[in-house]
RNA sequence: GUGGCCAUAGCUCAGUUGGUUAGAGCAUCGGUUUGUGGUACCGAGGGUCGUGGGUUCGAGCCCCAUUGGCCACCCCA
């Protein structure tokens, strides 16, 4: 049979591994210096945690685990109609951090200081259909701060994710909006039932412009009065200055659109210009957020968002743990990683696989014996060494093995060598080769 | 879930209006005499042209179905 994998699933080379692991190791730096401490919670959980926490269209690309044991015959000995879903599967891979995060922290209360403030980078899995920078097996890395409404965290989140993406060489763009904005201006234009319309019409004004989201808001039945007092958000050109002054006006008569600004203008006065942008046609998909809502695009690539994420005021509620505020981001590693790529930004960053420093060839079993001996030493003083691993005349083929390898340097270990004291050491880049004893070979290659 | 494009060697692709043994580059392996790689030269292996059916004297090429991949919508990281 043809070897092959999933849909939507991918293998990861050596070469790959090294470049996605320094963008996990920049993140995991950024989160560590901000106090955040990690955490890993199960690939399944049981889907009585997953299903309705993602809107109708998550749980359809919730992944379900079949039970295990004879499910099948279960059901056949039931009947179709007697059928409960929870025969057939009752455990789902996670699709994504924060509901198991939620999970995991009513579940460990007692044992968890608040604010508590965790990171998490761990594959999730979704049943979509795959095309570019979507996968069906993909990693996100998050960071959240549950049992604090500060505003703090936020701002610190912004700072956050300017620290990762400078690291990383990348522009983006940090668009932020607020819930509540957008709750009060349903609220405003008497739709407020209609929230979810509106936000997921507005949220595609880039790509479908004003006349799409016009039509958009027809379809979906929002009446023409609601749809003209829009408007003016809609087609709104200005800075940020002027915006915040046409939703003050706007929202003059909703407590809520009204808090809502007032959250924007203090996270703003916290932070430097130009650390974010304000975009109320910002909605993001998923119904827990309730407060600030923050998505970053990468500059000069069309690939989706590369980081989410927003406060959510009630998340663990569901699981029983009522009134605990929290808000965390979401690094999408894959779609950094894709970005990164087409950028050619590891080649500027100078990301390369790692490989052996080192690596010593022989002739026989004797000279190989002494070879692993030389490897103890050298390993020993922290020099990553490889010893060719079969017995072979051919030096040239070891030689190949170290050159395929990027081994920058070659020990030759000869019978003539060992009786002397002395091996060689060859530089693979420059050619140079010099006789060195085992001590003066550490010293060289430290 | 809806729509579009594609499918030829391990990889990237050629393959002329359907016509005889389906090609290239890269990769792999071997060699250019005995203990020195990456650049040169010579050579070898490897494909039932995704699968199944049809049209035809004849199909990699045309038609239908099927599977897989890519892309867009939806949604999102």
């Amino acid at each position: 049979m043809k070897p092959s994998i999933p849909k939507g699933t991918r293998d990861f080379s050596p070469d790959e591994m090294a470049k996605r692991n320094f963008i996990f190791d920049t993140i995991r730096e950024v989160f560590h210096r901000y106090g955040y401490q990690g955490i890993e919670t199960p690939a399944m959980e049981n889907l009585t945690t997953l299903e309705g926490k993602y809107g109708d269209e998550g749980d359809k690309l919730l992944f379900r685990v079949l039970n295990s044991g004879p499910v099948l015959l279960t059901i056949q000995s039931k009947g179709a109609d007697q059928i409960k879903r929870a025969d057939l599967a009752e455990k789902g891979l996670r699709y994504d951090l924060t509901v198991p995060f939620a999970r995991y922290v009513v579940m460990h209360q007692n044992e968890i200081t608040f604010p508590f403030k965790r990171y998490q980078m761990q594959p999730v899995w979704r049943a979509d259909r795959p095309q570019k920078g979507r996968y069906r097996e993909f990693y996100q890395c998050d960071a959240d701060v549950i049992g604090s409404p500060s505003l703090v965290n936020e701002v610190e989140l912004v700072l956050m994710i300017h620290e990762v993406f400078n690291k990383l060489g990348l522009k983006v763009v940090l668009k932020m909006n607020n819930r509540k904005i957008l709750t009060g201006l349903a609220e405003v234009v008497g739709e407020q039932d209609r929230i979810i319309d509106i936000t997921v019409a507005l949220d595609k004004l880039d790509k479908i412009g004003i006349e799409g989201v016009n039509n958009e808001l027809v379809e979906k039945g929002i009446t023409a009065d609601a749809i003209d007092m829009l408007q003016p958000i809609i087609k709104f050109e200005g800075n940020y200055n002027e915006k915040i002054d046409l939703l003050k006006n706007l929202l003059m008569s909703s407590n809520t659109g009204r808090k809502g600004i007032e959250e924007v203008e203090e996270i703003a006065s916290m932070l430097t210009a130009g650390s974010f942008e304000l975009d109320i046609t910002l909605a993001r998909g998923l119904n827990y957020y309730t407060g600030a809502i923050f998505e970053v695009k990468a500059d000069g690539v069309q690939i989706g968002s590369v980081c989410g994420g927003g406060r959510y005021d009630d998340l663990t509620g569901i699981f029983g743990l009522p009134n605990v505020s929290g808000v965390g981001v979401s690094f999408g590693i894959d779609r950094i990683c894709d970005v990164m790529e087409e950028l050619k930004r590891f080649e500027t960053l100078g990301i390369r696989t790692s490989s052996s420093k080192v690596l010593l060839t022989h002739f026989d079993k004797n000279t190989q014996k002494y070879c692993m001996g030389l490897a103890s030493s050298l390993r020993a003083a922290g020099i990553s060494t490889e010893v060719y691993p079969d017995i072979t005349k051919k030096i040239v083929k070891q030689f190949e093995y170290a050159n395929k390898k990027q081994i920058p340097f070659v020990v030759v270990v000869g019978e003539e060598e060992m009786q002397r004291g002395q091996v060689n050491l060859k530089n693979m880049s420059t050619g140079e080769q010099h006789p060195f004893t085992p001590e003066q070979l550490i010293e060289q290659l430290v």
